[in-house]
DNA sequence: CTCAGTGCAAAGGATTTGCATGCCG
DNA sequence: CGGCATGCAAATCCTTTGCACTGAG
């Protein structure tokens, strides 16, 4: 998906939510695109200093709502946002416990088949249904090591 | 593990790490494996009223830095602790999008040898070193879907 | 005895919300 | 025009910390 077919699609589905697609909120999704893993919301100012905390807060609630946006959990006090998945791709994320940053990165997609049956397997057998599922790697990266 | 064998490894842990094994960090452990997954600090409360709220943060940290416990983030506003995996054995969570309750899984031995292989080798790619994978299924659990 | 651990209450910090104003439809 | 979106500042709520007290070694 392209930069301006995330921003259509982000436009249908609020729509469909019935909320406004205004210009905060464009810039918002297009700080987002722009990073190369999910932003924290100081990311987000850092960005693009246009965009007060408390509208980035609220907007990137009613994002989420519409499934524009997804809030990915790290092990940092900071809450992470990025492009839901179905606009842009199944990935996951390298996690470091150094610096805490964290990249986007992808399975090939045997491995990828097989854990997902696996995980349906799992969770049905423990009276689960599944919905997706969320992988994280954690160890150290590229830049850190070197420091270190 | 039985239980008291994850006692006598906790005070192992605590002990090479300089701290003491009290009664109130006992309380602690013997709460955390008592839950069937990892339990927040209100669920800690709840099992056993005589911790303070403040002595099991504490605690918590200390406990973590020993590597007798793990901090468990899922996407509710609240942080999960439970007993450090290699006390207890390698493991995954089924996080409830409806009631945010998290209960452990595990997958069987094939897939999670197929997963860590090509996760090593996607973390290489990256130039990240990989320590250790955490993968959560979101869903629902039975009890919320037969509510709803 | 001495110093780490404990418990209460007060502080901290990310996130949320109330309210007056501005702008989209 | 009417209502949703915005921005500031104040409030919330999980978590952390200061301080005086207790208990382990």
């Amino acid at each position: 998906m392209t930069f301006s077919d995330v921003d259509n699609e982000a436009a249908v589905l609020l729509k469909k939510a019935n909320q406004r697609y205004t210009e905060g909120r464009r810039r918002l999704v297009a700080a987002l695109q722009a990073g190369k893993g999910p932003l924290t919301i100081a990311d987000i100012v850092a960005a693009d200093d246009t965009l007060p905390q408390s509208s980035i807060y609220r907007n990137l609630v009613i994002l989420e709502e519409a499934n524009v946006v997804a809030r990915v959990v790290t092990s940092d006090d900071f809450a992470r946002y990025e492009i839901a998945e179905h606009l842009t791709h199944h990935h996951h994320h390298l996690i470091c416990k150094a610096c805490g940053d964290v990249i986007d990165f992808a399975l090939d997609a045997q491995t990828e088949a097989t854990l997902d049956q696996a995980l349906h397997q799992a969770a049905h057998d423990a009276g689960f249904t599944a919905e997706s599922h969320q992988l994280d790697l954690l160890g150290t990266c590229g830049d850190c090591r070197s420091e270190s």
